[in-house]
Parts: C-alpha cells; structure tokens; sequence
DNA sequence: TGTACATCAGTGAACGCGCGTTCACTGATGTAC
DNA sequence: TGTACATCAGTGAACGCGCGTTCACTGATGTAC
C-alpha cells in the first residue's frame, strides 16, 4: 500500500543506514538486497521504487555513510585513540566506513569509487583541520600518514585470528602515529 | 584423463598460482571456481580431486602465497619505496597479497584467517629483521606501524578513482614512513 | 624387460540453491471538484 | 470542508542466471606378474 511522502523518505532512509551497517559487518557481497529490506522493515519488492540496482544502493550507500562527519571537534590524539581501540576494531557494523569498506570499493562501479574518492578527500581535510599546531605541509603528511596507518591497523588487526597480536597492531600503530606527530610538532 | 604424480603436483601449483593471482586482482567472491581452472588450463570438474571447496582453495591459496618471501634482503628503505610505488598500485594481481586481500580475510572460514595471521607474524618478522639499526622496541613500533601505514595507504590509493590523490597518498605515506624511522633511529 | 589390468586425475554435462530483478496486485494517500 | 477517484509505495510470488558442487565416464599411469 502507498505510504506517505515522508514516511516513503524515512524508509529509504531506514534502507541506506540499514545497508550501512550491513555492508560494513558482512560485506558488500554477502549481504542481499532483501536482506538490506528486511533490516529495513520492508519487503524486497520495494526495493526498486527507491534504487535502480544493488549497484546504485551501494554507490548511495557510500555517499550516505561518507558524509557524516566521523565525531570532529575533539583533538587528533584522542580520535586517533577512539580509532584504534579494540572497541572500534570489535564494531565494524558501527565503524569507519573506510576501514570496512575501502578494499571492497576497488571492485565496485564508477559512481562507488566516485563516492569513497569525495569521503577520503573530506576525511582527510578534516584530519588535517585539526592538527592546527603543525605548519601546513607537515599537516597534509601527517593527516595522509596516520590515516593510512589507521585504516591499515584496523584492516590488519580485523583480519588476524589471534588477539594478542591484534592487540600489538593496535597498540604499536598508535605509539607510532604518536611519535610521529611529535616529531612534526617539534620541528 | 590420468596423469603422472609430478603431473598432478604441476597442476595443484597452477591452481594455486592462478588463484592468488586472479583473487588479488579481482577478490574472492568474484572469481569462480571454474574461472581458476580454466585459467590453470584446466576443467572445473577436476577442481574437487585437489580441493575439498572453494572456501579450502582460499585458504590454501593465502597460506601458499603468503609464504613466498616478499622481496626481502634489500634496505627497508627501498622495499618502502617500491611498495608505494605506482607500479604497485596498478599491479594488484602481482602485488602484496596482504594489500589486496587483508580487508576480505575477515569474512572467510577460521583456516583462512589462520593462514593470514601467520602470514603478517612472518612479515612483521622480516620487516624487524630489516631494521638492524634500531634497537629492539623501535624495531617492532616501527616495523607494525610502517607496514600498516604501507597496507592502509595502498588500500586508499587503489579505492580512490582520482590518480592525483592517489599519487599524493602514495608519496605522502612514503614521506610520513621516512620520517618516522629516522625519528627511531636518531633517539 | 615386457604385458595385462586396476587405479584414478581429469572431463564435461547436469543439478540445485541463492540472489538480483520483475510484475500483477493492494490499499492508503492526496488531489480535483 | 467533505467526497470520489487516480496515483503510486509497498507486497509477495515468480523468473532466470550464475556458480558451487556432483557424478558417470575416459584413458593414461604405474603396478603386479
């Protein structure tokens, strides 16, 4: 039956942070488009009255989940802290959507990369916004530097079985990215 | 057809080579069974006489290619640099198999991931062994947080669809990386 | 060393399940009067 | 403001393609004599 025109907006908002979280735990493959509607509170049918293909969810999905602004505001060291804690590594569904998903965007359609290339450039900036302290070429170095090794930690410390070594990844990565931030500060 | 014992051991390295090469280029999910044999000229019939699954070629594929050494001997400092490399990120079916498919370990079966533990403690275990110049707590700092910075930026590079930002995360990584270990090696 | 035969690696047709996609239908919405 | 009707968001059954997996068969291998 039809529904209104903001409960048919809510629902595909419901769809895009449902397929959010989705993809991030499970995969862009492993999750089905009736799967996404589920979670959703529909059926599958609906599906194609809001996207025009699994693909096109995808790309949207990207953009949706990209520009929300990954809790700015407070000093680098502790986002970096937030970053690489078992916390985040044990929640990817509710995680960095770079860390769950960067690797998979590789495969995907134009308008996904599309999409992942406009949140990495964002992310990055405002990485960079909040390293005031630093001149601006050591800002951009350290933004690129330590978000690659973030998203680098995670990947390795999600992909690995065992916990302790894990932990390690975790824990180096971040007195890393410290003492490299030290070193910039100093100079 | 029969074929002779040495035959057979031929065909179950091409298998695995064929695999490693199309699953780093194209993922695990979109790369089929029959896809790998044909690809190691043979039939996908034959498949099951080498593998219990597809799931135990993947796992099998990661524990064979993770166990060549990956360009080691040389100076950590050039193994940086051709790793974030252009020609790396163009490269992904000959490339680290740790870039391309880390990220994907984390959706398959428990011998899977086992074969990729393994594989990063030997990795990280070489890279260390490359920095006899350090001494042993800078070694391990430097060495997880060098190569998850290497995996994170190569995984950005590659997701990204603007060659400008990518060249940049490459470049500004590798700076990033020297830095820090020179940092290590002066304290 | 030579021959007969059992073994078994590889072949290719076939099966069946899952998933993306389609479509006829339903009934609430929202507009025209 | 109230009523009649056209619209269209959502439903759920059905389709069909692709892919993992199975299996009866083939013919070269390698062993037993």
């Amino acid at each position: 039956m039809k529904v209104s025109r903001e409960q048919m907006a809510e629902n595909r908002r419901r769809i895009l942070d449902a397929a959010s979280r989705l993809f991030r735990d499970k995969g862009f493959d492993a999750v089905g488009v009736a799967e996404v509607m589920k979670a959703a509170g529909l059926t599958h049918g609906g599906f194609y009255g809001h996207f025009s293909s699994k693909d096109d969810l995808i790309a949207q999905t990207l953009a949706h989940v990209l520009t929300v602004d990954a809790g700015g505001g407070g000093d680098f060291r502790s986002y970096v802290d937030a970053y690489l804690s078992t916390g985040h590594r044990d929640n990817c569904a509710g995680g960095c959507p770079t860390a769950a998903l960067a690797a998979a965007v590789r495969h995907q359609t134009p308008a996904a990369r599309a999409a992942m290339t406009q949140g990495l450039r964002s992310q990055l900036d405002r990485i960079g916004e909040a390293l005031p302290e630093l001149d601006v070429a050591d800002r951009r170095r350290v933004a690129i530097g330590s978000f690659a090794a973030m998203v680098g930690a995670m990947i390795l410390a999600r992909a690995v079985d065992d916990s302790a070594l894990s932990d390690e990844v975790l824990e180096q990565t971040r007195d890393w990215i410290d003492t490299g931030i030290s070193l910039a500060s100093a100079s």
